[in-house]
DNA sequence: AGGAATTTGTGCGTATGTATC
DNA sequence: AGATACATACGCACAAATTCC
């Protein structure tokens, strides 16, 4: 069998998710473009130097993703929606009108301990806190803060942090956010809004509260994104 | 390979589909009772005359249809519809401290022709229309209004509907529902309010639309869902 | 219109990894 | 620790749908 192209410490994801991650990241980044036919399944195969049954189920999950559409006969095509890019990367906000190709703009990065009105995750007593501006089509919509629990790596390489956060966790540290959950409510946009927001802060805010798994049940990241309904919305696709 | 087992002149299911559509009659005609595991993968590939490539391909799509539960290196088992949370398990509000069983309550159902406000979905000119108060472990935290698509039934047939729309649909109406896609922004509690809900109608309220989809891409219902964040939140798991 | 080439879909059999009991 | 059972992956052959000449 082809070995796992991940460390023999770490538990690897499947290959074919593995595949499916890159295939849907191509999409978001714009390498991949909405209706562009791809490779046959051979050639990918043959590319990420697999078996065929491999790159299929890979393909098999992204359709399941409203990323692709598969045709028999024909090939295998990027999905013509209004919405391609929000849907995976656990990126769930869009224009109100739907779609906008999301980007984000780092505030700061800080490590220290954790202040006591987080909720548990993690097993460390510090974490990093990211926090960004989130951007639609070069909207700004979002204000964003994440903590990463500082187990894994007490201090972060000194390497340039991409726009895909779990991009950069997963390539850097070697963390492989598996799945997420989302919990929204109202809140208040945060003391530490920018100026430049279209919302001042203390104003009402949707508020999404995430939790980000590696492995079965570990929480390692805790995050909170404030949003007005004006401007985004938050899509949650279920199965 | 193995010769289809059905007619030359019809074009037969796949084997693998044959097999799930035998696997969903002997649990519906209640000779696979609720709970019970199945034989294992081999036997059952070695029962049916296949590979067990396809006895998994079999057994995937009945769990895509939420007939089977499968568990690595333990068995599939029937999943239990009735009883389980499975046939809530597009129902995204939880209290806020997580959890409540949930329940519902049906106002009114109507069938009209589809008003200009609504979005577009489904073929027909007509759709019905349910109203319901949503509860959870008998608290009312929600109302729902649901859009049902009336192109593949102009009528509805006159049986009690269950507290789980989509096993009404999957049991009655033969529509089974494969994914949703919900949409979260900020509303206002509908003019039809009822007067015992906790909040009155024109208050502020979290609003989630809804599209469901049969087979990949056919939208069949719109719903939209009203609530408050104090009595209840959304909460979405992301793969 | 029609036949060949291309591309995905179905299915077989096998080996090995991993979770559960 | 061992046995059982599902999950992943390989490679191959042929069917069916589409596309192209």
């Amino acid at each position: 069998m082809t070995k796992p192209s991940t460390s023999l410490i770490h538990a690897a994801l499947p290959r074919y998710r593995q595949i499916a991650e890159q295939i849907a990241r191509q999409i978001e980044a714009g390498h991949l473009v909405v209706g562009q036919k791809l490779p046959p399944e051979r050639d990918m195969a043959a590319q990420y130097e697999v078996a065929v049954g491999t790159i299929r189920k890979a393909l098999a999950h992204c359709e399941e993703l409203g990323l692709l559409t598969r045709r028999q006969g024909s090939g295998n095509y990027v999905t013509d929606a209004e919405r391609s890019g929000a849907l995976y990367s656990f990126f769930r906000l869009e224009l109100p009108d739907g779609g906008g190709l999301p980007r984000a703009e780092m505030l700061a990065i800080d490590t220290m301990t954790k202040p006591g009105h987080l909720p548990a995750f993690g097993g460390a007593p510090t974490a990093h806190r990211f926090r960004r501006k989130r951007y639609l089509d070069d909207r700004c919509v979002a204000l964003e803060e994440i903590w990463l629990d500082a187990s894994t790596h007490p201090a972060l390489p000194a390497t340039e942090i991409s726009e895909s956060l779990y991009l950069y966790y997963r390539d850097c540290l070697d963390i492989w956010i598996t799945h997420a959950e989302d919990s929204l409510s109202l809140g208040q946009f945060p003391d530490w809004t920018p100026q430049d927001f279209p919302v001042p802060a203390g104003e009402n805010a949707c508020l999404v509260e995430r939790f980000s798994y590696v492995e079965h049940r570990q929480k390692i990241e805790y995050s909170r994104t404030w949003f007005d309904s004006r401007f985004a919305r938050y899509v949650a696709r279920l199965t």
